[in-house]
RNA sequence: GCCGCCUUAGCUCAGUCGGCAGAGCGAUUCACUCGUAAUGAAUAGGUCGUGGGUUCGAUUCCCACAGGCGGCUCCA
């Protein structure tokens, strides 16, 4: 507790890695405010320090960073406008509104222009203003004069409300020689702040990345700004050590390893997101396919199949060609004698329909439920141009697809029961780390979406239940439901700590309305089932994906595309060796033998770069004993390993999917 | 879809300020090759993404389209 007014600065003195405080005012409740150091705290306040390598710090250090570039960016060319600029995960942004865009080489100018400013040390100086003041000061900046107008409302805008969240209006003066006689403002900007004392605290953990563009708050009808962003940390070695990260990151990136490990390719010639996989590539695809399938089968799935196209009244039925027309292929057109348009076909983006086709072939009764039919759908999703990438967002992908449709009292249980397997599926893939996102209706936007307020209260009930039942982490997604029903999506978190959405879990009310969908009851009266969509990793070619990145290629021997590679030491061997090879293969092992006249070295080396989990050499030594010499792919080995106990090792890694 | 950048051999990339196109790896052939990440030599391989335009001449300059990369918007 403060006793008389006083200063962070001067509270923590001492203290040089405090750069802003946390104050709670006596009489206000909650986690207090991020303050300057400079600003004069009142009496009885309650004041916490708040170090650089914080989150809080870090954010107020990028938050800092951004205010440098903006002003580098007015220095070089003052003509360009402002836009916002917030910190955001690892760094920061700031838009302008500039006529010609950044190049590379006008990044590096303002690096420089940003290091000359940090190393001046100017200071960062707070100051309330009116809304009268603030619009004379800002008259030339169009962008900023629009978030005074928007203060209050201006939530809505992602990183807004670092300029004008606050209660009250401030500006921000960067002061060079501050105290002295000849102190000057040389820039200032709208700004909520709280910011570092001066500039010179950035440091030299800060570097610009790279510029693109962006609309104006978010909104394709808006102009579009030049985003530049940056990384900033609070020292030098923190900034290499994440560009040390952004590297592993490239390093396994499942586009570089899919090429190298010749698993799949995109042609221009079948077209943009459609990818083909090559025999190793399929090797893991049918891995992936065969254990899901007989996973579900365990968990009571039925295995159904059903066509890629049909007639697109089909799709008017479900309701998704009014919605998202836009992103499906275009329609196959027959033509009558006429020359009239008699039939149109359409390439299926989503398997539900037909699956309620097959619930709505014969009568059902209630002791038949849960029915749940489950397939690989190839579904094709005209994405737009800018977002196909990789096997992560493409235009025809298969989804280990299941629906259930049960009564509503099952619907709980049936949720729980899918979220649970989905959980389990994810984990002998090597997935462990989890968290869940619900994503409900926008109220707002209640045409994007269809059914009455009471379904979708429902619905969403009985979902955040479950997902709360679950102990994970929940997240909350407003506006992201399908039209047709709020959905839980699992987040996994990949061995670098990336985040990636797999599969899904969404009730569906709607669909079983509009195919007339019904099942016969105790009583013998007509009841309405409920519908539950769940696709477990989502689409294989995204989950592969995901799992040549978290594995960087170095997938457990149960996902090798090559198991087992057997390396003579010299020709000599060839045949001792085709011998343990042909004794995997008829374990069941996908082992293969280097019989090229590479020498040795060389050998390890294409087996090292191949990523192949075992790697089994054999010359006289081994030979003799009738063993073989294990290489690991962290360059680990072991000698001498008899032949028999060799191949157990090796079916005992495989059947129980473990990481060597 | 929008903005910027990019597209040269199977892969990774040089290069041509408009005048017959290069390297490394990989492939093929030959020789060599007995212990844990590169043996050597030779050979083959490219209408410089596609289509138009400007020009005596275009891989190079201009336009359109396709594909890719990074963002934005979107993602049943």
């Amino acid at each position: 507790m403060t006793q008389v007014p006083t200063t962070g600065a001067e509270l923590f003195a001492d203290r040089k890695d405090v750069v802003v405080v946390r104050v709670l005012l006596a009489d206000a409740a909650g986690a207090g405010e991020l303050w300057d150091l400079d600003r004069e705290i009142p009496a009885g306040a309650a004041v916490e320090p708040v170090t650089i390598d914080s989150e809080d710090g870090l954010n107020v250090l990028r938050h800092s960073a951004a205010h440098v570039l903006a002003q580098a960016v007015q220095q070089v060319n003052p003509s360009a406008r402002l836009g916002i600029g917030p910190p955001v995960k690892d760094g920061f942004y700031y838009d302008f509104d500039i006529e010609t865009p950044f190049t590379p080489e006008d990044l590096k100018a303002l690096d420089k222009a940003m290091a000359r400013i940090i190393k001046e040390g100017q200071t960062f100086r707070r100051r309330v203003v009116t809304e009268e003041e603030a619009r004379a000061e800002l008259a030339d900046e169009p962008y900023k004069l629009e978030l005074i107008g928007l203060k209050g409302g201006a939530g809505d805008t992602e990183g807004a409300d670092v300029e004008v969240g606050g209660a009250e209006l401030t500006i921000y003066d960067n002061v060079r020689g501050a105290g002295r006689e000849s102190e000057t403002v040389v820039w200032k900007d709208l700004c909520r702040g709280p910011h570092l004392p001066s500039t010179r605290l950035i440091g030299q953990g800060v570097q610009l990345m790279r510029s693109a563009a962006a609309y104006w708050r978010g909104d394709q009808a808006n102009a579009q700004l030049q985003r530049v962003y940056g990384t900033a940390w609070p020292s030098k070695d923190e900034l290499k050590a994440y560009l040390e990260r952004l590297a592993e990151a490239e390093r396994r990136d499942h586009r570089r390893i899919g090429t190298e490990m010749d698993l799949f390719s995109f042609r221009d010639e079948v077209g943009s997101g459609l990818p083909l996989f090559h025999p190793k590539g399929g090797v893991i695809k049918r891995v992936m396919e065969d254990y899901v399938r007989q996973r579900h089968i365990e968990e009571g799935f039925s295995y159904v199949g059903t066509p890629h196209i049909s007639k697109e009244e089909l799709f008017y039925t479900s309701g998704h060609l009014p919605y998202y027309a836009d992103t499906m292929f275009p329609p196959l057109e027959f033509k009558d004698d006429e020359g009239e348009v008699a039939q149109q076909y359409r390439l299926k983006a989503m398997n539900c329909p037909m699956h309620n086709l097959i619930f709505s072939s014969r009568g059902r009764s209630y002791r038949e439920l849960p029915i749940r039919l489950f397939e690989f759908g190839s579904v094709y999703r005209y994405e737009k141009g800018g977002v196909v990438q990789g096997l992560t967002r493409v235009r025809g992908l298969t989804q280990d697809d299941s629906h259930s449709y049960v009564t509503p009292e099952q619907a709980p249980g049936e949720v729980k029961h899918l979220l649970d397997f989905m959980l389990s599926v994810l984990k002998d893939f090597g997935l462990d780390d989890f968290y869940l996102e619900l994503s409900t209706r926008d109220d707002k936007k209640k045409d994007k979406f269809v059914g009455s307020d009471e379904d979708w209260d429902k619905a969403t009930a009985v979902l955040e239940q479950v997902a709360r039942e679950s102990g994970l982490e929940l997240v909350a997604d407003p506006g992201g439901a399908a039209f047709y029903g709020p959905k839980i999506s699992v987040q996994a978190k990949d061995a670098i700590g990336r985040t990636w959405q797999m599969g899904t879990v969404q009730y569906d009310f709607n669909q079983p309305a509009r195919f007339g969908l019904e099942y016969t009851a105790p009583d013998g009266t007509k009841q309405r089932p409920v519908m539950i969509h769940s696709a477990k990793f989502g689409s294989i070619e995204r989950f592969m994906g995901v799992l040549i990145e978290h594995y960087a290629g170095q997938f457990p021997a149960w996902l090798a595309p090559v198991q087992v590679l057997a390396v003579p030491v010299a020709e000599a061997f060839d045949d001792y060796l085709k011998d343990v090879v042909a004794q995997l293969k008829a374990a069941g092992i996908r082992a293969e033998i280097d019989l090229s006249d590479d020498r040795f070295g060389k050998k390890i080396r294409n087996a090292s770069k191949e990523r192949v989990p075992f790697v089994l050499i054999a010359g006289g030594e081994d030979a003799e004993a009738g063993a073989v010499s294990f290489r690991y792919r962290d360059g680990s080995q072991e000698n001498g390993v008899p032949v028999a106990e060799a191949i157990e090792r090796i079916v005992t890694a495989v059947r129980d999917r473990v990481q060597v």
